[in-house]
DNA sequence: CGCAGATGGCTAG
DNA sequence: CTAGCCATCTGCG
C-alpha cells in the first residue's frame, strides 16, 4: 500500500527527524510549528510513520509531558522500550510516563 | 479527579 | 463526497 505522504505529513517527520538526541517534542508543540493547531493529525502522521525507524516517533510525547502513546497504543511493553530508548539518549522519564526534566521538551519556536 | 465531547486532519470506500 | 479513525485537547460534573 504506497501511500503518498500529504506535505502536512512531510512537514511532521521533517520536524521528528530534527529532534536533537536527547530531546523530545509534545504533540501541540509540533503542531503549533506546523500551524495546523491539531495534534490528532500528527499523532495519526506518527502512527503511519512511513519513515519508519528513520522517524523517531518516541521523541513525541503528549502535551502533558508525558510519554502518551507508542506504537498505536498508550500502554504496553513497547513503552517499557521507549523508556530505555529515551533514557540512552539523556531523556529520564518517571514510572508514570512523565518527563523528569521539562528542559528536554525541544523548542521548535 | 474522571468522563464525554469537540477538534483537525488522514485514510479508505 | 462521506464515514470512520486517532498515540489529543479542553471543558464540565
Amino acid at each position: 500500500m504506497k501511500r503518498s505522504p500529504t506535505v502536512f505529513e512531510q512537514s511532521v517527520y521533517d520536524l521528528v527527524s530534527k529532534i536533537p538526541t536527547g530531546k523530545v517534542v509534545t504533540y501541540a508543540a509540533m503542531a503549533r510549528a506546523l500551524d495546523c493547531g491539531s495534534a490528532q493529525a500528527i499523532g495519526q502522521a506518527l502512527k503511519r510513520n512511513p519513515f519508519a525507524p528513520e522517524v523517531p516517533c518516541h521523541r513525541v510525547i503528549k502535551t502533558d509531558l508525558t510519554i502518551g502513546g507508542y506504537a498505536g497504543k498508550t500502554d504496553g511493553a513497547k513503552l517499557k522500550k521507549k523508556f530505555s530508548l529515551l533514557s540512552g539518549e539523556g531523556v529520564e522519564f518517571d514510572r508514570e510516563g512523565g518527563l523528569l526534566d521539562p528542559l528536554t521538551v525541544h523548542d521548535f519556536k
